[in-house]
RNA sequence: GCGCCAAUAGCUCAGUUGGAUAGAGCAACUGCCUUCUAAGCAGUAGGUCGGGGGUUCGAAUCCCUUUUGGCGCACCA
């Protein structure tokens, strides 16, 4: 499972730190903090370490005569069918080149694993919850349920494809005074419907014309018959006849937009199965809340935030925050032991809070990482569009896919890193053009495809007649793309550490870049040379299969033909 | 007032636990299609990494301070 470049990367990382043995020093945590990697420039090598600049802290030696030691002793222990030779270079730097092996290695490996090729055992199985989006049901989504569904999804993809178990899903508030907010506005919109402008709308109600729509359906259907009735009974019937129509609109409109879920998990389920009661008894055992006039209060310092914060309202309502403490504590007693929610920045007040309450009910092996996805701004005609959630002038997800193609949009919000403002220009996200990077990558793929397609080569022929044709492959160009396409399990890897998918899609922009280049410096179909074309015929399936296997993660299509 | 995120080329952004001469794309300019997809490639130009201190062999990256922008600091969610 492990992949070409990371056996490598680990068999030198693993050979330096032997040759530590060779200096008369005490061994410290020095010793394995130096870094392999891959350098900027190729003059620099194909692999370098800083390990003899780490060590001159506790060698007390200058760092060019360790690196000289070092050197010495890894050319006798080195694998030489990968890495040809150790170089010195500037301030200490050992550098590293690969041999011709390595390369047929990699190409052979992505021929043979294909959709698999990427795949690790990084996960080891464990389960992991992925929750995003989860936007109230009271009315549309919008920009930014979009760019967190993107990230969401795809991180989730990742995570699954480096081996762990991965399970999305949406939490619906249901629940609580969000809906106590819908219920009033939509019974002011029923009740104008039948007595005109003399009922006033509440100050704080939701004022976006779905609402108006879903009131106006409801008096169509019922009639009058809950005019005169208990203020109650009329809420009730209301909320029962919208919800489900809202949430019914959500999965269908996240579905056009790829996503869908493993789970949909109603709020109103932790006060119907008592899980908040439960709850808020652990916490008071374990003494983290107390009671005071009436509220029950948690303990600023037991959840590591500056104020005390209430879990249950003096009229005896839970409190949101109470809500989701059930909810994060389902999630682990469910038996995830990774639980990563994507949420909008403007909730980064609530992460120390939920972390410190989870701490504080002991779930300390469990880890909860909170993704926090920053504001998209929406531009048209290079102005920002103002936007109100409580005018209920929003763009929603399905407004933009009338603008832009799901493609444009998944790849675009897989562009910026979560943590960056983004503008989200409508005009340069659906261009044809080199300006937008999708097209980019899927051209390469769709022209790594007509030249197979062309060339009408059989792969399974190549496999029975020449294992060594792959080491014509000498040109700079064509090594570095394939240098490139064997740190694919790697790459992902560390998406997934960093809950960044977004460093993917730089991966596979480099990809097509250097893609482009091998297209335009090196002729593949060549008569004169069967041999060396047949190589590279090899080289352009296998960054086929990448970027193939990279758009899938992001449910973005690879057309065989632009 | 307290907290979170950001500030890098004209614009949008990279920059991996500190590493070698700070990188891409777009926009500008110059070239490359009678040979595999020109939605491409090659090249030129473009920088006081917001400012100021500090840590060290070495800082865009770490620490302190300061400025600007965004977002939070509810018995809302």
């Amino acid at each position: 499972m492990c992949s070409v470049f990371l056996k490598i990367k680990n068999h030198i990382k693993k050979e330096i730190t032997l040759t530590f043995s060779n200096f008369k020093a005490e061994k410290t945590q020095v010793v394995s903090n130096f870094t392999v990697d891959v350098p900027e420039k190729n003059a620099y090598g194909n692999f370098t370490t800083n390990a003899a600049m780490i060590w001159a802290k506790v060698i007390h030696m200058p760092s060019k005569e360790i690196a000289k030691k070092i050197t010495k002793s890894l050319n006798l222990k080195l694998n030489k069918n990968y890495i040809r030779e150790c170089k010195i270079a500037g301030p200490g730097f050992i550098n590293f080149y690969l041999s011709q092996n390595f390369y047929s290695e990699v190409l052979k490996k992505i021929l043979k694993e294909k959709e698999n090729y990427g795949r690790s055992n990084f996960g080891l199985r464990k389960k992991v919850i992925v929750e995003f989006v989860s936007a109230n049901p009271t009315g549309p989504m919008h920009l930014g349920n979009a760019r967190c569904g993107t990230l969401g999804d795809c991180l989730a993809s990742i995570m699954d494809f480096v081996g762990f178990d991965v399970k999305r899903e949406f939490y619906v508030n249901d629940a609580g005074n969000q809906i106590e907010k819908f219920a009033d506005s939509l019974e002011a919109r029923y009740l104008q419907h039948f007595l005109g402008k003399k009922i006033k709308f509440p100050e704080n109600g939701y004022q976006g014309q779905d609402i108006n729509k879903l009131a106006v359906k409801f008096a169509q259907f019922h009639g009058d018959k809950f005019l005169n009735i208990h203020k109650e009974k009329r809420r009730k019937a209301l909320v029962t006849y919208a919800l489900p129509k809202n949430i019914k609109k959500m999965k269908a409109d996240l579905l056009k937009y790829k996503i869908s879920y493993d789970k949909w998990f109603f709020e109103s389920e932790l006060y119907k199965k008592k899980k908040i009661k439960t709850t808020l008894d652990e916490l008071k055992k374990k003494k983290i809340t107390y009671e005071k006039d009436g509220v029950i209060w948690a303990r600023a310092k037991k959840i590591n935030c500056d104020k005390d914060k209430v879990l249950v309202r003096k009229n005896g309502m839970p409190t949101y925050f109470a809500a989701d403490i059930a909810y994060h504590r389902d999630k682990f007693l469910r038996g995830f032991s990774v639980c990563i929610d994507v949420w909008g920045a403007d909730h980064h007040g609530h992460v120390a809070k939920i972390k410190g309450a989870m701490n504080a009910l002991g779930f300390k092996k469990q880890k909860l990482e909170v993704l926090l996805v920053q504001l998209v701004k929406l531009v048209k005609d290079k102005k920002i569009v103002k936007m109100s959630k409580r005018a209920g002038k929003t763009i929603g997800l399905i407004d933009l896919l009338k603008e832009v193609k799901i493609d444009e949009a998944r790849f675009t919000f897989n562009l910026v890193r979560a943590n960056i403002q983004m503008d989200f220009d409508l005009e340069l996200v659906s261009k044809k053009s080199s300006e937008n990077p999708v097209y980019y990558v899927q051209y390469a793929h769709a022209r790594a495809f007509s030249i197979l397609k062309k060339s009408k080569l059989d792969f399974n022929e190549i496999k029975k007649t020449d294992n060594n044709i792959l080491e014509f492959l000498k040109e700079p160009i064509e090594q570095d793309l394939i240098l490139l396409l064997s740190c694919l399990a790697d790459e992902l890897i560390i998406a997934s550490k960093n809950c960044d998918p977004t460093s993917v899609t730089k991966y596979v922009l480099k990809i097509a870049n250097l893609f482009h280049k091998f297209y335009n410096s090196c002729q593949v179909v060549n008569i004169e040379n069967k041999k060396l074309s047949k190589a590279r015929l090899c080289l352009c399936m296998a960054t086929k299969v990448v970027i193939k296997n990279i758009l899938d993660l992001f449910k973005v299509t690879a057309p065989e033909n632009m």
